[in-house]
DNA sequence: GTTGAGCGTT
């Protein structure tokens, strides 16, 4: 009998593999030993190529035409969604092991918002494009048949699952979303998403897709707008994506830098007191995040970096329900990279010297310098939600530029939260869930400025509140914090005023600073130097 | 016949 040598990757020690008698090797006996494996090649040491092996009908040639396999160590060929970063050798012996978990973990993957028309049958023919689709089906009111607007599928490879749930999917003319069912309890997502600090506008989603795929299959590129120096690739594996964090990379002749798109903390759902020390327990086994005090630290690895306030939330779907954070007007439009927080329910710490930064929005982009302890910022940190999640629809439903909160492993549901529907940590206190307004944030806060309906609840929360509306509570605030602020931005010119962060609109100048942690109206962002931005918002 | 947050008569 005639065996084969064969390893998973060049380089591997090979296993023999039985021949068959007609000297041809069965795919299922490859697949035996590694399963997923779809085909076999090997080098030719003339040509020193990697030649194929015929394969036919469930078997595989030998190449030479003495039916011999000779003495070539082949190796297997794995169907290109498995295909992982070339030079990954150290992840070879836990490749199979991955291979075979991961076909363990299909799981039926639960859609919502399907419309009523969709059928059974459409909707596998959808999904059918990821891959095979085991099963597909809707969920129909016993009585009349009609859809209940939603469904499930299961897919037959979990790369496929992977790709499905980092995807937004426009189905029968209508955004919905997949997500694993009751997912709070699934701990197995990892980040496949990347954060790539330091863009510049030239560098397009095909720029990224095209650079980023060399190092694996990219399945999203998010560039937020307006432009605000960051964008996120996701990868169909998190190992890719883990490994390309902390690199710097150059793209169009840009140096980016690659970190992670922080991962949504878990939600702080005892919210008691002044004692805001939560550590995430969505540490994904690489960092947890350590906020305690009053002081929450964006940075990566579990360091605390920069101790600036951001806002690990405030993704479109308001995740930040039962958190203890708030966002007004995070995201792109209005108030952008700053979060100002109206601190219901006692919060923590309105008063003690460790205030809120001025920018609680920050994140770092990854560059090492002028980092600066931003301590002292506007006395309100967060608390509330304030039209968070910015332009984004609230559903994330019709929006191209959505990424996926479940590739994540973010379920936006608040699970078991019993903050849901309604904010609760609405700072306003006039019944308004702004986030169910379909309108920019900063409007809305202009607005109720206007109607003096903000400043006066705030006053209520915030013993430094010397009156006045929300505006001009924002200058004071931002205007005795900026200590710290001012002074990061030492090529500050003048048209920005920081004390203006409630003029959501107006475009900030802020180049040549690298560190925007004042009140900048969200525009701001759009300075050319600027690694204050947040990625957290866009989760 | 309407609807649009949710979690499945196996």
């Amino acid at each position: 009998m005639d065996f084969v040598q064969v390893s998973e990757e060049e380089g591997d020690e090979p296993i023999e593999l039985p021949a068959e008698e007609d000297g041809t090797l069965l795919l299922s006996t490859l697949q035996a030993q590694f399963p997923g494996s779809c085909g076999l090649k090997y080098r030719n040491m003339d040509t020193k190529a990697v030649r194929g092996v015929r394969s036919n009908e469930g078997r595989l040639f030998p190449p030479s035409v003495d039916s011999s396999w000779g003495e070539y160590i082949y190796f297997c060929v794995f169907p290109k969604e498995n295909k992982r970063k070339s030079d990954d050798n150290l992840e070879n012996s836990t490749a199979k092991t991955k291979r075979i978990e991961t076909r363990l973990r299909c799981t039926d993957l639960i859609v919502l918002g399907l419309p009523w028309k969709t059928t059974e049958d459409s909707l596998r023919e959808y999904f059918e494009s990821y891959g095979e689709v085991l099963m597909a089906q809707i969920k129909k009111d016993v009585k009349s048949g009609q859809s209940k607007g939603f469904g499930f599928v299961r897919f037959g490879s979990y790369e496929a699952q992977m790709r499905v749930l980092s995807n937004r999917h426009l189905i029968d003319g209508r955004w919905c979303e997949v997500k694993v069912p009751n997912s709070k309890g699934m701990g197995h997502q990892v980040p496949c998403k990347v954060f790539v600090g330091r863009c510049t506008e030239d560098i397009n989603s095909d720029d990224l897709r095209e650079y980023f795929s060399k190092f694996g299959e990219v399945t999203d590129v998010f560039i937020p707008r307006p432009f605000r120096a960051f964008s996120f690739v996701t990868f169909l594996d998190p190992d890719v994506a883990q490994s390309l964090c902390g690199e710097d990379h150059i793209i169009k002749g840009v140096s980016v830098h690659v970190s992670n798109a922080a991962p949504k903390a878990e939600q702080n759902r005892s919210h008691q007191g002044q004692n805001f020390n939560y550590n995430s327990g969505n540490n994904f086994g690489m960092h947890s995040y350590h906020h305690q005090g009053n002081h929450m630290n964006s940075g990566r690895s579990g360091h605390h970096r920069g101790n600036n306030q951001h806002n690990a939330h405030g993704s479109g779907d308001n995740p930040t329900i039962g958190n203890s954070h708030s966002n007004i007007g995070s995201g792109g439009y209005g108030m952008g990279g700053n979060n100002f927080g109206g601190n219901s329910g006692g919060g923590y710490n309105n008063s003690g010297s460790h205030n809120s930064g001025g920018n609680m929005n920050r994140q770092d982009g990854g560059m090492p310098y002028n980092r600066q302890n931003n301590y002292h910022g506007m006395n309100q940190p967060h608390n509330g939600n304030v039209g968070s999640g910015g332009w984004m629809n609230q559903q994330n439903r019709g929006h191209l530029d959505m990424p996926n909160l479940q590739a994540l492993g973010i379920n936006p549901q608040g699970s078991s939260s019993s903050n849901q529907g309604q904010n609760m940590n609405n700072p306003l206190g006039v019944g308004l869930n702004l986030n169910s307004l379909p309108m920019n944030p900063a409007l809305v806060a202009a607005a109720l400025n206007q109607w003096s309906l903000l400043g006066n609840q705030l006053q209520n929360q915030n013993q430094d509140q010397q009156g006045g509306n929300f505006l001009s509570w924002v200058a004071q605030n931002s205007g005795h914090s900026n200590a710290s602020n001012m002074n990061n931005c030492g090529g500050r010119k003048g048209s920005n005023n920081p004390n203006s962060g409630s003029a959501g609109m107006i475009k900030g100048d802020n180049s040549g600073c690298n560190d925007q942690q004042n009140g900048n109206s969200g525009w701001s962002n759009q300075s050319s130097g600027s690694n204050s931005v947040d990625k957290s918002n866009f989760l």
